[in-house]
DNA sequence: TTGATTGCAAAGCATTTGCATGCTA
DNA sequence: TAGCATGCAAATGCTTTGCAATCAA
């Protein structure tokens, strides 16, 4: 992040706009949620960006967090993701391009990828069936080079590291 | 389905085998189970499964055709799916080829599809990152032809008809 | 006989909703 | 002031777990 303050202008004039235009309103809670949120440049669940918020203003609410979440999804400012472990991830959206994700079993560890070539040839199926694609999900499971590395050490299971993400179901 | 009777031969072998491997014991209710789930061919989820299978035989329960559903899973011969409305769905896994999934966020149809192409790009992606890919998802949302057709016409929300998957929400 | 399996009820978990109170426009 | 927003508690929906009774090997 090397943008200058006062950052996220962008966003938060996007928000403030589609506030306006809902006929919503400006909170306190809102934009201090919002602040947090791209001020925090990872994948984080409602429980998480909580956490972070509640430890600014211990007032706020968790059905807030909820809610605006959604809201920030429906302004175009954030995506909903899931990586297998039956939670809601939140990634940022506006200004960031759009990418799939392959996530290490293992270390819950989550990379971004994008293909064009994969996006056309996605296109191309679609087109095929006559379907006209809105927006689509890629994900990819499986072992990140370091826990391929790790594997061959039977140690893995004494070391103390928490995975950021734990996936439990194969399905997400 | 054109096989002969006796159906679905392999696969009840496939589940003995597992089931003598781990350990495990055959009971009436796994039978049935697996037999009804061999003998639809659809998307169901665990409820869709237990309400046929109760049909048949009312004494068994949710929590057996959960745990039942886990352990096809784990046999190989069903997969996981999730289509966008919080539910997990089961599709036959065993001798039916690897496919992706088109999901009509209007009326809840799903296409299967597949590409190689996709699959090969795929791999090469995960290549680049040192990623050892165990399996994936693709899906794709959006509408489908008959819906973009229906579109044109206002009527669309005075129809009766049904979707099978109701896609309540954006992520899967 | 022994330990796996079952079905019920209860618990879990993430998320949503009802509602009285508070606050923005 | 009107009605949207908030926070709490309760409800929801799907799934899992505890446990005593039952059953396969």
């Amino acid at each position: 992040m090397t943008r200058k303050q006062p950052e996220f202008l962008q966003e938060k004039e996007i928000f403030r706009d589609h506030i306006q235009k809902t006929g919503l309103r400006r909170t306190a809670q809102r934009d201090l949620i919002l602040e947090i949120f791209l001020r925090t440049e990872e994948h984080l669940t409602s429980e998480d960006l909580y956490t972070l918020v509640h430890r600014q203003d211990s007032t706020v609410g968790q059905t807030t967090v909820y809610r605006t979440l959604k809201l920030l999804t429906e302004a175009g400012l954030a995506r909903e993701v899931r990586f297998g472990d039956n939670k809601t991830y939140y990634e940022h959206h506006y200004n960031h391009e759009h990418h799939d994700h392959m996530i290490c079993t293992e270390c819950g560890k989550v990379i971004e990828f994008f293909s064009q070539e994969i996006e056309n040839l996605q296109d191309q199926m679609a087109d095929k069936f006559g379907f006209k694609p809105t927006h689509h999900s890629l994900r990819l499971w499986g072992f990140c080079s370091e826990c391929q590395r790790k594997q061959l050490d039977t140690a893995v299971a004494a070391s103390g590291a928490q995975p950021r993400v734990r996936v439990r179901s194969v399905v997400g």
